[in-house]
RNA sequence: GUGGCUAUAGCUCAGUUGGUUAGAGCACUAGAUUGUGAUUCUAGGGGUCGCGGGUUCGAGUCCCGUUAGCCACCCCA
């Protein structure tokens, strides 16, 4: 007997689990469409060259890579981001800027495993392709913001910074040269003391005196009116780092008018990413029950997106959602529904004589837009009821001979304990009718 | 990729300084109840103790390797 095993880092999805994926997936989807983003799609193989040499070293060795039947060196994809600058680099003439996309679908990373970090994962990137407006900068902020609140987490943190602003503090520190360093230690402050990230600045070989400006200027926090002011001084003297200080100042107005409520949208001079490519703003959103969790949704802008396929320069700003990050962190918070089946009702396979009726209700109910799972035994109520409120279907349907005759049906609320009876006649209008309004009654949880 | 911790039934876990046939709760199956699912009672099924090797008269227990999970580094969703 082979072991039946699933590889390090990969992971099978179970009903309950898929569920909530799906309804999550579904939620993005509808925020995603209704900014107008159209859903493309891209192979998960792509030549290696195109994948390789684009993020850091760490990246290339995360990729799994193989020689393919035909001897082509092939990469799985990492990311969505790379991809999309290769689509883009082909489609662009096409498609016209600017242009708007999302992609939905799963990345390979061959890293080691921790908690929410998994080598099959799935990315929901969102991307506005080919404008600088500052308008598609806050319209992202206000798609996380939309997407978080539609999922229906009560209390989330967008923290949003500026490459620039970070940049020109770094310049007028006289650390220009060493920013990927310094970004890379500032980016730990979430998780690290201040103390640590200071030491471990001051051991890249940065002196203590500019570490302690870093660190009191990453550490600002408070209304972003404020934090923005007390970065001001910071910047006089650079040119983009006042650029960046402007176009915080216009995001964050802009999520006000667009009637963000206070505090969600925060300033975070931290925020920095590892990414190299981010030129612009940069965001990172956190629930506010589990920080340690990690951003679960993440984005910025950059200048260029194709350069390395094309000579058309494609600047863009997006984020994507980590939704199996996001989904480790609901279920530890409890707040995935346990609920293993998408069937609405339940039917109950009672008396086998009426086997033709049984089919007949079911497929009024379908019609009428009911999910139904039908029994396919005749077994004794009890243990189909049983399976019933194991599978967590919200309601069941028992009609026997009785019921039959009687030209009724009993309505039962599974989770309530209540039974309602239903006065049909044997027309199927009325039963699915007094069923529909019943089932709208109840209360849906979150997720 | 490096280091640390962990692995016993579907799940959560007991299992003495190494000692005979590895247990509990929950879950599951059947019955009490040939028409009613969170209660009760009765009976039952289910374990190569992650996997492989070693030490020993004897290993769930000690040692080595390996696989997986968790934690830290690294990086990131």
């Amino acid at each position: 007997m082979i072991e039946p095993r699933t590889l390090k880092g990969f992971r099978d999805h179970l009903p309950a689990q898929a569920l909530a994926r799906e309804k999550i997936l579904d939620i993005a989807r509808r925020v995603y469409r209704s900014y107008g983003f159209a859903p493309i799609d891209t192979p998960a193989l792509e030549y290696l060259e195109i994948l390789t040499g684009k993020g850091s070293e760490e990246t290339d060795k995360q990729l799994y890579r193989f020689t393919d039947h035909g001897g082509r060196e092939v990469g799985m994809r990492f990311d969505l981001t790379v991809p999309f600058a290769r689509f883009c680099a082909q489609h662009i003439a096409t498609l016209g800027t600017p242009f708007k996309r999302y992609h939905m679908a799963p990345v390979w990373r061959g890293e080691n495993t921790q908690r929410g970090r998994y080598r099959e994962f799935m990315q929901c990137d969102f991307d506005t392709i080919g404008t600088t407006s500052p308008v598609a900068d806050l319209e992202t902020v206000l798609v996380v913001h939309d997407l978080l609140t539609a999922i229906g987490i009560e209390r989330f943190t967008i923290r949003i910074n500026d490459r620039r602003l970070l940049g020109g503090v770094l310049e007028s520190l006289g650390l220009a040269d060493r920013s990927t360093d310094v970004l890379r230690s500032l980016d730990k402050l979430g998780k690290a003391s201040p103390a640590a990230v200071a030491a471990e600045l001051v051991g890249h070989g940065i002196a203590a005196a500019a570490a302690d400006r870093l660190l009191a200027m990453a550490s600002l926090s408070g209304p972003p009116g404020d934090v923005l002011t007390a970065v001001e001084p910071l910047v006089v003297d650079s040119e983009s780092g006042q650029a960046g200080l402007a176009a915080l100042r216009t995001l964050i107005d802009g999520t006000r008018q667009a009637g963000v409520a206070e505090g969600t949208v925060v300033v975070d001079p931290s925020i920095a990413r590892g990414l190299d490519y981010y030129t612009g703003i940069v965001l990172e959103s956190f629930l506010d029950d589990l920080p340690t969790l990690g951003s679960i949704c993440s984005g910025g802008r950059y200048d260029n997106l194709a350069g390395l396929y094309t000579k058309q320069q494609l600047p863009g700003v997006g984020a994507s959602l980590g939704i199996d990050r996001l989904l480790a962190g609901l279920e530890e918070l409890g707040r995935l529904d346990a609920t293993e089946t998408p069937a609405e009702m339940f039917l109950v396979f009672f008396d086998e004589a009426h086997l033709a009726d049984y089919l007949r209700i079911a497929a009024g109910l379908r019609a009428a837009g009911i999910a139904v799972e039908f029994f396919p035994e005749p077994r004794r109520v009890g243990q189909q009821l049983k399976v019933a409120a194991k599978k967590g279907v919200p309601a069941a349907l028992v009609i026997g001979s009785d019921e039959f005759a009687a030209g009724t049906a009993q309505f039962k609320n599974m989770a309530a304990q209540t039974s309602t009876t239903i006065d049909w006649h044997g027309d199927l209008h009325v039963l699915v009718d007094a069923v529909h309004s019943l089932l709208v009654t109840r209360n849906h949880p979150p997720v």
